[in-house]
DNA sequence: TGATTAATAGTACGAGCGTTCGATTAATCC
DNA sequence: GGATTAATCGAACGCTCGTACTATTAATCA
């Protein structure tokens, strides 16, 4: 491996750090030459520009999603299980990066009304994610883990609200807890979501 | 009214409206004189500095968001009737503002590993609101309205949760229809979260 | 080791930022 | 209407930003 190759990925590793802190417009050229012990136009020459910069830490991150998220979940059983997986991972993701942050969702809030290159690569990554989870949710009901009338997008709408809302109360508002809330509400949503039962003792349940 | 504050107010409408969409952190004095048709040192007279200017934008959206949300609300029956109204002005709010975008929780994402005045204004205005919820919540529990063991927290947890994955979807992804999944998800809610049934018809009566 | 190429540094530019200060115009009051 | 105060302007300061260009150092390869 080259040497260029190697600044260049441990700039993108520094650039994702702090990224995740003050958010993909928070990138400064100027910032990660401090922080590489680099001249400005030493950073910059690895990158054709800031936006390319940034596009590059967004696929890294993505990347990172996926190995620690995706790819676990999809070793699980398809149906319920799999779904599952992938809300705890995904939970614990977000749980971790309580000292950073998601860049899905912190670079939702940056650019919703921006436009360019950035914002398409961000949109891309969270259809992607967004189409996982509703292919997982989809699968649980045609399993029968789910009931049959369950809209696949209302249950990745609601799973998306619960780790927003763990984001939002554990890094915005420091409330020691949530993560304990957005489990719950998984749980009583996958429940009010279940399949009826043949047996009427379950009926309060539904 | 003096002629300073009239234009000072008319400042502070331009930045709310410009901090909706760009955020408050993206609230610059050279663009309000611009948008004003006024020097950059006009605009700057009316306020000490910039955090100063941003903080009063702050209260001026929380003014708003009281006069649409708050107030209106409690001027419905305490318990469950107040608290559905909570969320549904505050769907509409949020759907009015799809063009613009919800302070609150823009502000949450630019600020959550900030700190300062700003910040902390910010974090008061959304314990203020939260707290509001919460109450609401508890009176329809001790009004027997939702089930005893509910922990009202919770519920606030999960509202908060819908209404940001309905600011995500319909703004950064922009999806149709994410409107009625708020409201879906939130009936589900209040559903499984109802007390448990004596008879069939006190149910109904509630 | 010497030649070639890659990687980094240094400097400069134009733009925009918040802020300061003195000058100037406009509104207010007697 | 003239005096007083309030409101606004214009220019400048020091700073940081992304980027372009040239020079210099370091790594690679024959």
């Amino acid at each position: 491996m080259r040497k260029g190759e190697l600044t260049r990925a441990a700039i993108l590793d520094v650039a994702l750090d702090a990224a995740s802190r003050d958010g993909i417009e928070g990138l400064t050229i100027g910032l990660l030459a401090d922080k590489m012990n680099m001249s400005k136009s030493g950073v910059f020459a690895h990158f054709g520009s800031r936006e390319d910069l940034q596009i590059e830490v967004l696929k890294l991150y993505h990347y990172h999603f996926e190995q620690e998220v995706f790819y676990p979940s999809m070793k699980e059983e398809r149906g319920l299980p799999r779904l599952q997986s992938m809300f705890a991972l995904w939970v614990r993701r977000v749980t971790v990066e309580i000292a950073s942050g998601c860049i899905y969702i912190s670079g939702a809030a940056e650019y919703d009304d921006r436009q360019g290159p950035i914002r398409d690569e961000l949109v891309g990554m969270v259809h992607a994610w967004q189409g996982a989870l509703r292919r997982a949710a989809a699968q649980a009901i045609a399993l029968g883990h789910l009931h049959v009338d369950v809209d696949p997008e209302q249950i990745v709408y609601e799973m998306y609200g619960l780790i927003l809302a763990l984001h939002h109360d554990a890094r915005f508002l420091r409330k020691p807890g949530s993560v304990n809330r957005a489990e719950i509400g998984f749980e009583r949503m996958i429940k009010s979501y279940a399949p009826k039962l043949v047996t009427e003792v379950s009926h309060s349940a539904i």
